[in-house]
DNA sequence: TGCTTTAACGTAACCGCTTACATTTTTGAC
DNA sequence: GTCAAAAATGTAAGCGGTTACGTTAAAGCA
């Protein structure tokens, strides 16, 4: 009789099976490998001593898990949330577990969860974006951990991704408002720093004024962190200045709802009295009064094939093959013509 | 010389250092055990070769992994985000790590998801809400693996929990709401199979009914999932019947959300026409407009105690302590008087 | 100096599983 | 009924750490 105080490792089973731990682990992983008798007879122990293999003793001698990592920068906000959820749903479909953290943005924490993920075996990792230590890959590389980069897509980078190209979008978007006749723009920017995304959207507003003719300096820029009170406070700030811009581009739609938040506030319509775009069309950006102006991005198209790619590294032992998805404008309320 | 081309082992160090895998071992986890001549040595080893101890290993030699896992329902809204990161936080700064899945509001997704957290070595588990096969705790005190549930106080229920009084707090606004006049109405809540947080709400609304002497069975209930896109939907068939609601009681915010889209798009004015309530005060219900009248639950401080008491009963292996938090209602422009 | 304590380190068993290889049983052809 | 081949099962060696226990070196004291 096991002792039923603690939990019932494979040899428990095997006792009460009358068989060998070989074979009550053939039934789990390979069952047609061992007689329809005996497998039903070790199923039936299984079942009644609720026994669940150890994880990380499989691990140990398995060397795999099944397991995907992913590190997003933050859960606070809506904007990983349905790639991720896509990416979830098309592991599980393949047998694979996700295990999620996330690193607040800060490149020490994201390296911390990489290697706790690495250590607890992770068969391979999804991170966004593309800004870190190399050193980090030079780690996964040697660890054997294949990556892959989600919503930044950049052919030059070390990593394998599965991403757009935020600097065409942004450039994109901005040339449409242009073209609607704004010369005076402002834009509130995620951090910057360590962040691609941030980075090429910034650089894809400056390209479209440089092909337009205007002034890249005169960008009236300003970073905060990601969540509606920043970007709030961040709209009160650029309608300070002397010249008011006709339009504020924001870095992500979380960030334009503050900014509508904060046109409110300081009693200005939008879009009469300024403009707003956002970036990523999440559900936010069509709750919103007026509703978004914004960069459609294919979430869960990305999520589901990131998946497939991921695991086709995995398991195929090769090399990721990046994709550069379409993203596309959303022309909603928050934007006029000027 | 270690074989560069796979990760550094114990064994590598302690021959690189000279020392016994148990001189490394301890220099790691119980430095001052060691003298400082040979633990710098080591630990110089430790460095140069990138050596990072292997999880599985660790967790099979000392059972304790210092992570907690936490199952939500889902990622895809920011009801549980707030929470969550605060938990998180309070969770890093006690040396533990948090590891996150979402079930989709499946209960067989849930156990899955628990059974794998558990596997995997997780020291202790954050569920949410009490709804769920007793068969699941029996394993996990089988497993001796603590579980803290949150989002709902009920202090009969089997585990401990730091939550709220769903209910009373429902009820609290329904009678608020009732108070300013409204005598016909209509809810929109999460489906409430396997959800007491659903559930609880919804008796809440009926508990206010009765003692204002409104027949319950008057009220006008519809359960959908928790989307914006449901709110909507479900707007829009509480407004067709034939007694249209004065308000609509929404499960929470985003369901809120989605109610005030709907009536707009059904052209029609809330308060004036109709009010409307969430639940949960997220940053949505002050984004939306009109803003929503909703009940605001403390989430930092709920991940902050909940994280607390985890480690507690972990470290100190204890049963846990419940609390029941207070809410409040959060008076926006959503509802008006008749 | 010699002997006892204490500090520092080493030895090896063990954690719970997988799997290569060895052994036994079954199957099927003659 | 034999015997070879195939199928089913068993044996035992790891996987990479931790730690109880034993051994050696250093320290303290008469």
């Amino acid at each position: 009789m096991p002792d039923s105080s603690t939990a019932p490792t494979i040899d428990d089973v095997a006792r009460e099976a009358r068989v060998s731990t070989a074979t009550v682990s053939r039934v789990i992983n390979d069952p047609d490998m061992v007689s329809a008798k005996t497998r039903e007879r070790v199923q039936a122990v299984i079942e009644a001593l609720g026994y669940t293999p150890n994880f990380a003793a499989r691990f140990m001698a398995a060397k795999r898990t099944f397991t995907i990592g992913a590190i997003i920068p933050t859960m606070e906000n809506a904007i990983f949330a349905r790639g991720l959820q896509a990416f979830q749903e098309a592991l599980h479909e393949r047998g694979y577990t996700l295990l999620v953290s996330s690193s607040a943005y800060k490149a020490k924490v994201e390296e911390e969860q990489i290697r706790n993920l690495v250590a607890r075996g992770a068969d391979g990792l999804l991170l966004i974006g593309h800004d870190r230590d190399p050193a980090i890959y030079d780690y996964l590389d040697r660890q054997r951990v294949p990556v892959l980069v989600a919503w930044s897509y950049d052919e030059t980078a070390r990593a394998p991704c599965i991403g757009f190209d935020n600097r065409a979008a942004m450039r994109a978007l901005t040339e449409s408002v242009v073209d609607m006749g704004h010369r005076r723009l402002a834009m509130i920017s995620g951090v910057s720093e360590q962040n691609d995304r941030a980075r090429l959207r910034i650089a894809g507003v400056r390209d479209a004024m440089i092909a337009h003719g205007l002034d890249p300096a005169s960008l009236d820029l300003i970073e905060v962190p990601y969540s509606i009170a920043d970007g709030q406070a961040a709209f009160a700030q650029v309608m300070n200045r002397d010249t008011k811009p006709s339009i504020v581009l924001c870095g992500n739609d979380v960030l334009a709802a503050g900014a509508i938040s904060g046109a409110e506030q300081l009693g200005l319509k939008v879009p009469d009295d300024v403009s707003v775009t956002g970036f990523d069309d999440i559900e936010l950006a069509h709750v919103v009064r007026p509703p978004l102006t914004t960069m459609h991005v294919p979430h869960r198209a990305m999520g589901q094939m990131a998946a497939e790619e991921l695991v086709g590294m995995i398991e195929e032992k090769r090399k990721g093959v990046s994709q550069n998805l379409k993203t596309s404008i959303v022309q909603r309320a928050s934007v006029r013509a000027v």
